[in-house]
DNA sequence: GTCTATATGTGGATAGAC
DNA sequence: GTCTATCCACATATAGAC
């Protein structure tokens, strides 16, 4: 079997088969790009020429590595989906032990929820935030078995937030909640994904270099609002 | 040059060619699987024998009428999105006519654009939905030039929603009206493109059986409340 | 682990009979 | 307009030398 995760980034040079790869092994390398690439092009218009060209490696490694481009992908996503999702419910949890046995507030629900995100991007260089847009087109990317790695991954927090949501706003009727939360998630997603295509189509250059952050406070407050929309 | 649009559905029969294809005829029968093909599997997942196979037609009749595939794309969206943004504008002046120069409310706007898309599925059958789940699928799908296609088709719908929210939210920015709007068209076109995935994530069959228009409904409520967010 | 070379399949597109 | 047969580019995947 092949490892899902290296343990760290070994320290260049220090091994013998270190071909210099710019603190990168192949394995890695191939992560990376692959993560862009499909973000980029969708699943089934990225090859694994494409890929093993831009990151500069052989064609056959990746088949050596991963053992075929579907689970290439399957990696692509375990690599971050885990952490990212585990870090949302452990904030979730955080803020319920300070509140002390009150409901929390739509408001740090949905903080909980959209700054594990944001946290994600903070790593070394911009990585996390492309696999951000990537998780948001896929949610309507049908294309290969994606969808049922997300539903595992995504059932334990939405159960998590769904019940934390309730207590919130305990006069909502479930069933409308639940689409309120659908509405949550894809706004978010949508916002991750879309962002070139809605900018291309309003045509504001103003809001371009607006940096993740600043834009998921906006998505932030918008979705809160429509959470708490009267009946 | 091959005419866009059929003028009308003729009456089968009534020529000697018709070969009783179900009162379709080959080009239409494409278009039609095609629309629903490229909403299920994307676009390059898509290919021209799964089409002409479902649509039980030749394999060559889609380049004998359409030229190419990425012409066969083009149709698809040539065909439904000039009639939707123009009834979608259309709306948009009745309702300002009636006001008699005063603004209209935020509700009203998000209406004409909500339900203008939902008298599409009004048609025959549910094809026009099909179209509506394939837009918001591919507001996220860079592949091919399709996004150049959305962009000039939407551009002035934009502009002119822009400026009756403007109008109906005078003490928003602008660049936090852009984004607000920006979200909204987001959550309705990631609620019509990913119904399947968040349902099976959210586990919710209860609201399987809903109608379009009653989400739309809820979509329309949840918009609005984003849009009135306060700063 | 990395590479070349290749097997094998499928894609879009077309030529030409009917 | 429709069909068969085919071309050719490019996809994934693998075999085997190094």
């Amino acid at each position: 079997m092949i490892p899902l995760y290296k343990k760290a980034d070994m320290t260049p040079g220090t091994h013998s088969l270190s071909h210099d790869r710019d603190h990168h092994d192949t394995k890695a390398r191939i992560l990376e790009v692959a993560e862009r690439l499909f973000m980029e092009h969708g699943f089934s218009a990225t090859s694994l020429r494409m890929i093993t060209g831009d990151a500069k490696v052989n064609l056959a490694s990746v088949n050596y590595h991963f053992g075929s481009k579907e689970a290439l992908i399957e990696a692509v996503f375990n690599r971050r989906l885990a952490p990212l999702n585990r870090e949302r419910v452990a904030q979730l949890n955080r803020m319920e032990e300070e509140a002390n046995g009150e409901p929390l507030t739509v408001e740090q629900i949905v903080d909980a929820f959209v700054m594990s995100a944001s946290r994600m991007g903070e790593g070394h260089s911009d990585t996390g935030m492309v696999f951000l847009r990537l998780l948001g087109r896929t949610f309507s990317d049908p294309a290969s078995n994606v969808s049922s790695i997300l539903a595992k991954q995504y059932s334990d927090v939405v159960v998590r937030f769904k019940r934390a949501m309730a207590r919130a706003l305990p006069a909502l009727p479930e069933d409308e909640l639940v689409w309120r939360m659908h509405f949550m998630f894809g706004t978010m997603a949508y916002t991750n994904a879309g962002m070139d295509a809605i900018q291309l189509i309003a045509s504001c250059e103003s809001a371009n270099l607006e940096d993740q952050l600043s834009i998921l406070r906006r998505v932030s407050k918008f979705v809160v609002a429509g959470l708490k929309a009267p009946l």
